[in-house]
DNA sequence: CATAAATCTATTGCACGCAATTGAATTGCG
DNA sequence: CGCAATTCAATTGCGTGCAATAGATTTATG
């Protein structure tokens, strides 16, 4: 049952995530949507979304929860209303120096070489993309 | 980010599940249930936590809402009243019947060789050792 | 034997994850 | 231009997932 193995894994991930993560006042998904805006601030939520595999229903409670933490601030767009902007506050800026031993402490955690992930992180990667193309027909 | 990758993967597999399984009335995560339990009948509730990965909060719901289906009996056990054995009706094992063709469709989706599917299990059970491992030092 | 410790299920509270709906804003089409 | 279709964020409802706790039962200990 790879499902099954699958399954297990990623709550696996999110069990090892947590303790590291926990200091820090996130969730495992909330730190996935920081580092989305690390990389790029004054994303929309729907480019968040797209990159993150998250709906709206998902999106909007937990960024008023980063919103109420100071981590972000939410404005809606002024050329295009419908939109909601995405920014990175000084207090979520600082949280990225104080969150940079999380990602080294999961990497030693899993106890692979970069190759081994490397490979692994492909052939999921391209399972997903063909399960998500076999469900759109 | 090979975190990255499994979140999206395990979240791919539910979605292809979904449309699998709604005309049999269930969800992914008692779909996993039922066919432990299917493959061996009479189970406690902590032992499917323990294969499942499960614990008491998230079982205690969905079986209620399983037995709700009419799919399992829940008996409290005469020689160990702690303890709750989850039975499968004869409605439970007729829906093993009409979900034979779920496994194969998935096979079907994921477009993978038997050989990849094998390694690629293999490689997530590993790492999922490490992880739990890892955490509990 | 009585009591403390351990075991097991159930409940509560919080945070996803997603379908379906709503409401506001924009785009497209006649 | 004017109205319909589309797009986007937010809300609602349901089902996990898990920590913390509670209650009942069994086992261990003195």
């Amino acid at each position: 049952m790879l499902c099954f193995a699958i399954y297990g894994a990623a709550h696996a991930f999110t069990r090892a995530y947590k303790p590291l993560l926990e200091p820090l006042g996130l969730t495992y998904p909330q730190y996935l949507v920081m580092m989305a805006l690390w990389a790029e601030d004054g994303q929309k939520v729907k480019m968040l979304g797209d990159r993150l595999g998250l709906d709206s229903g998902t999106l909007s409670p937990l960024l008023k929860r980063l919103e109420q933490s100071g981590l972000v601030k939410r404005k809606r767009d002024a050329e295009d209303e419908r939109q909601v902007k995405i920014t990175v506050t000084q207090q979520g800026l600082e949280l990225k120096e104080r969150s940079s031993g999380v990602m080294a402490a999961i990497g030693k955690a899993t106890g692979c070489s970069l190759d081994e992930v490397t490979a692994l992180r492909e052939a999921l990667v391209e399972l997903t993309e063909r399960l998500e193309g076999a469900g759109e027909k």
